[in-house]
DNA sequence: GGTTGCAATGCAACTAGTTGCATAGTACGG
DNA sequence: CCGTACTATGCAACTAGTTGCATTGCAACC
């Protein structure tokens, strides 16, 4: 139930509708939890009747209606009890490692070419984080004390996609030698 | 159902039962994908009715029969064919994050707690990881061709491991940066 | 002689997440 | 005026994976 967690982080830093959720699930938070806006209307839904979230409905001229939930007081004290108890380490799954083991059954070119998008995708991701980091923490030595984490996280999703980066050119240099890589 | 083709990709290594799978899954491709013997049984029976994978069922002197499994004709097939499509590339799924990003609103000390216990995990997984290069491929320059998958795989384990320890080293610095890490 | 552990298989109930569909009004481009 | 896209919510059916339990028999340890 971690997307919970993530839904009581995302409305502690600011509240929503779950409209807006779904949009920071494709963006920000979403770039290491992601869900889809069905997924996060049932867990809403639910962490409603628990009591950790509650919502206030706004009318709008010209649209549908829409409820804006927060954080009860229950629900920070679960955010807050979440956070002080061990996440347990999780294992990477990466089909992508599977695959690699098949190139002795399977077609070497279409893996090479798979390799090929998964670098750009690396190196999308990782101009992405570098350049949030770059406009929103320009002096990561001076950081306000709520952003740490943001910085944290940015850092993190840095050096992951450089060693996915990394990973794919050792792949391509074994696989495709010759081939120019670009 | 990427599950089935990790089993596929196992049995085309080396035929096995459930019980044998299930101790793989535990180890070796299990690295990169975690699965229970309840799943690996179930997808296993539906492998067999589609037709991908076929046992023998062996009686063994003073312990359980058991079930045999290999790949038919079919699986290699299917194999093949699904090494030769294109895999989405997954988005990464860190609970570990989320709960950087809750740093303003829960419990510092246990997050630093929680950074050092996974600090620990990428040590033991990209020690097992160098130890099993070092043993089992002494000549990355020479490699058959059947192992390559296997080295580049070990390689993306030793990239991402890491990160991940560069990570936890970056985040122990900026919260806990008077202590000694070790 | 009892407990623990290994080999070997599996069912049942549950939780989490995906895919497909539905609705309904507004705004904008062609 | 027609189609597309955006705002906004949600249900239903399905797939994948987890958790808990059950069985059988042997071997080894204390």
């Amino acid at each position: 139930m971690a997307l919970q967690h993530a839904i009581l982080v995302s409305l502690a830093e600011r509240s929503a509708t779950g409209y807006d959720l779904a949009r920071r699930f494709d963006a920000s938070i979403g770039h290491f939890w992601k869900a889809s806006h069905q997924q996060i209307y049932k867990v809403l839904g639910r962490m409603e009747s628990d009591g950790t979230v509650a919502c206030e409905v706004v009318a709008q001229e010209g649209r549908p209606h829409k409820k804006v939930y927060g954080l009860t007081e229950s629900g920070r004290e679960e955010l807050a009890a979440w956070t002080s108890k061990a996440t347990p380490v999780e294992h990477l799954r990466s089909e992508f490692a599977v695959k690699l083991r098949a190139l002795p059954f399977g077609d070497g070119d279409a893996i090479v070419d798979d390799v090929r998008v998964r670098r750009r995708a690396h190196q999308a991701q990782l101009a992405y984080y570098t350049e949030s980091a770059a406009t929103y923490f320009p002096r990561p030595d001076e950081l306000a004390p709520e952003d740490v984490g943001r910085w944290l996280v940015l850092r993190g999703g840095i050096l992951i996609e450089q060693a996915g980066l990394a990973w794919c050119d050792e792949i391509l240099q074994r696989l495709a030698p010759d081939e120019d890589e670009r």
